[in-house]
RNA sequence: GGAGAGAUGCCGGAGUGGUCGAACGGGGCGGUCUCGAAAACCGUUGUGCUCCUUGCGGGCACCGGGGGUUCGAAUCCCUUUCUCUCCGCCA
């Protein structure tokens, strides 16, 4: 979320802001600052007079110990009063912090100001393309029938033992299915990110930190037994690793990187594009984190979008990266890029990756924060995440396009992890 | 699952009702000494909110979380989460 006192102090900047977004409630804005001067008010009332109550306090203490008794209980009776009017303070000053808070997580963040105004994914900004869109043989398939071909997916498995969206993968499918995770995180280390095997359930305070809380309660799975979520995505637990914490400004920047399953309800999710692979509720995907100094974010940005190009590259997949547009970009993002791949048999573009700036928005509500020199308080941080790569459709795209008669091509950066003579599913 | 113990600052660890925001030790930072370093010595060392006369200024809150008792709570009571030990079960 934002902080208070940057919305006190840019009003007009935030409203301007939030336009690029379609987010049109200026009396949110108005109604935080009113009720944030209320609270303040408060404040200084309830400071003003729990500062006297110590006084007293420390009087009484004092009266007792020279031995003045009645003295003492003579000042114990002023305190009644003012005890009494401390506590409705108090209930005041907290149901006004809650308020607060409350209307505070409301506002989304503020877009970065390249982000071009639209209200769709049509209206998103093309970066480039890459790559080349192959021409298929006559009778090539679609990836779900391709997986039935070649015993690599079982949907309807799924379907017996969880429910829809649930694929089973197995023999050549899982291996590279894992070949793919394998060549990701070891790309990803080359690249300088520490490895993290996290947690696949979280708390809330943890749902909270990274904004899944309590906005889209409903896209998580629950475990209420122990009131425990399951990750929608590896950000959520890396991230809040960072929960609370002060870094020092020479630990910046922070590379992690995870591969988790994730699990998504999808809850209103229906239709033709929830076929084969293209929208389950469990996947795999290996995730980057980043922690960077403000001043570096946006480089960070840049570099995390062409480590994620690399590996699209690498897999040979034609791909194009967009900007998103202010009606597309997410609740928690200040700028992102998708990744999209292009699957030929269905002749779709398929996201597989989204890689965004969530500047300090997130790092506010982690309460993460670096300590800079020469600064008195510590500064928030900024965060930044991307998938590289969510693997369903990459896998759907790589059956797809590298399909042939003979067989499925396997990339040839995958050889060591497919195994000897595995260089062609058939 | 049963029984018990505990949660304090960057770390260790004291503190069982009144100058305790917190002893002591370690670490960090600054300094003295030194050609330099070590040692020794001295000083300093949390976070958030807030006010104004924006000052090396003041107030308030914070000793796992929430609530209570009291003029006053790190200290007493309730509740909750977590950790540890023992027993049971178990990959």
């Amino acid at each position: 979320m934002l902080t208070i006192s940057y919305i006190r102090d840019n009003r007009e900047t935030i409203l301007k802001g939030l336009k690029i977004k379609n987010f049109e409630t200026p009396e949110l804005i108005d109604q935080i600052i009113d009720m944030d001067n209320e609270r303040r008010s408060l404040q200084v009332k309830t400071n003003e007079l729990q500062a006297k109550m110590n006084r007293l306090s420390k009087e009484i203490g004092g009266l007792f110990k020279s031995g003045e008794k009645e003295k003492a209980n003579q000042v114990k009776e002023q305190t009644s009063a003012i005890k009494q009017e401390l506590e409705t303070l108090e209930q005041d000053l907290q149901q006004a912090n809650s308020q607060v808070t409350e209307l505070l997580v409301q506002v989304p963040n503020i877009p970065h100001p390249s982000v071009p105004a639209g209200k769709s994914d049509a209206d998103n900004k093309e970066i480039r393309q890459g790559g080349v869109i192959p021409q298929l043989a006559e009778g090539s398939m679609p990836h779900w029938e391709l997986a039935k071909k070649y015993n690599l997916i079982d949907f309807e498995l799924g379907v017996k033992i969880t429910g829809g969206g649930f694929p089973v993968f197995r023999g050549q499918g899982a291996r590279l299915q894992r070949a793919l995770i394998s060549w990701f995180l070891d790309q990803n280390i080359k690249a300088g990110y520490e490895e993290i095997l996290p947690p696949l359930m979280v708390n809330e305070a943890s749902g909270f930190g990274t904004g899944q809380l309590p906005d889209k309660e409903g896209q998580m799975y629950h475990v209420t037994g122990n009131n425990l979520y399951l990750i929608p995505t590896a950000e959520v637990p890396v991230t809040n690793i960072y929960r609370d914490v002060i870094l020092n400004a020479e630990d910046l920047p922070v590379k992690n990187t995870a591969y988790t399953p994730c699990f998504r309800r999808e809850a209103g999710s229906y239709g033709k594009d929830v076929r084969g692979l293209n929208r389950v509720h469990q996947f795999d995907k290996v995730e980057i984190v980043h922690i960077e100094h403000p001043s570096r974010s946006y480089e960070a940005l840049e570099e995390m979008v062409s480590h994620v190009e690399q590996l699209i590259i690498k897999l040979g997949l034609p791909y194009r990266i967009v900007e998103l547009c202010g009606g597309d970009l997410s609740f928690t993002s200040a700028l992102t890029y998708d990744f999209e791949v292009y699957s030929a048999a269905q002749d779709k573009w398929l996201e597989v990756s989204s890689v965004s700036n969530f500047e300090s928005y997130q790092a506010n509500r982690l309460k993460l924060r670096f300590r800079e020199p020469g600064e008195k308080r510590p500064l928030l941080a900024h965060t930044l995440n991307g998938s590289s790569l969510a693997l369903p459709r990459i896998m759907a795209a790589l059956l797809e396009n590298r399909q042939t008669p003979e067989g499925i091509v396997i990339p040839e950066v995958l050889y060591p992890y497919m195994g000897p003579g595995n260089k062609m599913i058939s």
